[in-house]
DNA sequence: GTGAATGCAAAAGCTTTGCACTCGA
DNA sequence: TCGAGTGCAAAGCTTTTGCATTCAC
């Protein structure tokens, strides 16, 4: 994989948000730094990037949001304000198995939980 | 809401299935008993009925699903059939609970495990 | 130097919407 | 009857793709 500016700077941008934003927001974000680069790259960037293993998605009924941390965690998401939280992992694999038919074989495990966060909780 | 011929179809198709259709599979279905259904009319259907309680949408990294199914279960979603399965409800919410931050209602709990069902591991 | 990656624009999904007509209550 | 619902087609989004050009290695 070659380490091309566009690819570095769309790294760099999910790295350190923890936000995780939309391919828009991550081309309107790396774009502060490189102004020229185009949505076709973010998306095949977030793709391959996805596939080394270095950002992941998330798909929500709001759309789909990249991560840079690719560790398994759970997430909220807002339904009043959009945003997506990260969970602490809470999760006894165990029971979860216990649930599967014999000869399944789980490779991941997603976990959302909807709701109002505190923020838009507090507002009327 | 009015029960229309369409409406009354559409929801016939999802109960008597447990393969959580998508719309375009939806409207195949209506049409082999009303044939000149339109697929914003499916649409617009699903949306209804959802806001009534009566179905619900299920958002996958390979598209959206629905199920006439509307209690709270996870699911299973295979990745080289694309076939989503229904698994038992084993989620001790307590431990949800508490990793959750201060403030933070919970309104659905999404739980989706991926991996290989047992038809597709049993493939080379 | 050379092939992977890019920018741009067009195309390809999928879902929603505008409108005149239909039909269920 | 009459307004919610329909079929059809167009529009809207998001994501992917084709192609000539650029640039990381």
């Amino acid at each position: 994989m070659r380490m091309t500016r566009q690819r570095r700077e769309i790294l760099a941008v999910l790295s350190r948000t923890r936000s995780h934003p939309s391919a828009e927001e991550v081309l309107r974000q790396v774009r502060t730094t490189l102004p020229r680069v185009s949505l076709g790259s973010v998306y095949r960037n977030l793709k391959t990037l996805r596939e080394a293993g270095l950002v992941r998605e998330i798909v929500t009924a709001e759309g789909r949001r990249y991560d840079a941390v690719t560790a398994p965690h759970p997430h909220f998401v807002c339904e009043r304000c959009s945003r997506v939280f990260d969970l602490a992992r809470p999760l006894p694999p165990r029971a979860l198995r216990r649930a599967l038919p014999q000869g399944f074989a789980v490779s991941q495990i997603h976990l959302e939980l909807r709701g109002t966060c505190s923020e838009c909780g507090s507002q009327p």
